[in-house]
DNA sequence: AACTTACCCTGAAAGC
DNA sequence: TGCTTTCAGGGTAAGT
């Protein structure tokens, strides 16, 4: 599933595709889920940015000569199973039709969503407008963490509501609750287990980022790059997916839950429950 | 305001 | 074998 690290990697590997083009039109059948893309025709992708999981292409008039061009903004979420290719698949849901060529989003399970809105405008996407720091930028401060982590309620919840730092998901929420040695239904961290969590989330982001993600091919979520190609960080696992198979630090088998109506891996040694 | 729950959606896997 | 049920989960809205 499409968490910071694939989403990083798709706008990295689909923005030499799409820099520079102009859209000439966006073809699908489900104006409900990819609102308003009408109004992306004809413009220019000037820039491809991210914010936690969410893809925004930066979009102007093609026409360099317009003295007020309107500028908009294109929000792709990858969803469950979301992403682009370069073929037409049987799960095409979108087609983009550019000045160089056409870029097709697949998306199995339909939960990705597209929106054309005026920049910065995300009051119909509630989540990306409350979206807290990136984790690998300067904004996602030790002190600022530690500091609201000390009255957060389940900490994996919390951290999967977007809010005390942007992008992380299911898996890199298990395995920074892993590396950091902390239940994931921890309430209330205390400064040693906060600061011990936001150095986890930087490393584990971190090392996804460099390995091009996540790749789950066996019904877990069936992420790959635009080409075919598989990020490698599921082999660097510890944690998710990992049910009944030994920690790989202390040898007891790890456990499976449900917190917050998600799978949730964690090792019942390494990772108490502190009352 | 913060937390909990249901829902969306479909393919793979498990169950029968 | 083939049908039915269960499971996976990011984000959103409604309910508490």
């Amino acid at each position: 599933m499409p968490e910071l690290p694939e989403v990083e990697t798709t706008r990295r590997k689909i923005e030499p595709l799409l820099k520079g083009r102009v859209i000439e039109r966006i073809e699908h059948d489900a104006p409900h889920k990819y609102r308003n893309t009408e109004a992306a025709h004809g413009k220019r992708i000037k820039a491809l940015t991210r914010r936690g999981k969410y893809l925004l292409l930066q979009l102007a008039s093609a026409d360099a000569e317009g003295d007020v061009p309107h500028e908009l903004e294109l929000i792709v979420h990858l969803g469950m199973t979301g992403g682009f290719r370069l073929e037409q698949g049987k799960h095409t849901r979108v087609t983009l039709h550019t000045d160089d060529g056409v870029l097709h989003f697949d998306d199995s399970r339909r939960f990705g969503k597209w929106a054309v809105v005026d920049p910065g405008e995300y009051a119909s996407m509630p989540t990306l407008a409350a979206m807290g720091p990136e984790p690998l930028e300067e904004a996602f401060t030790e002190a600022a963490f530690v500091k609201a982590a000390a009255t957060c309620g389940a900490v994996k919840v919390w951290l999967l509501s977007q809010k005390p730092v942007s992008g992380v998901g299911n898996i890199y929420a298990d395995e920074s609750l892993w590396l950091a040695r902390i239940h994931p239904a921890q309430t209330k961290l205390n400064p040693a287990e906060a600061g011990r969590l936001y150095h986890a989330i930087r490393e584990v982001m971190q090392g996804a980022v460099n390995a091009g993600g996540s790749s789950l091919g066996n019904g877990v979520g069936n992420y790959r790059q635009h080409d075919g190609l598989s990020g490698l960080f599921q082999h660097q696992h510890h944690a998710y997916g990992r049910e009944n198979q030994p920690c790989e630090r202390c040898g007891t088998e790890i456990r499976k839950i449900v917190l917050g109506q998600r799978g949730t891996h964690f090792c019942p040694q390494c990772q108490k429950l502190r009352e």
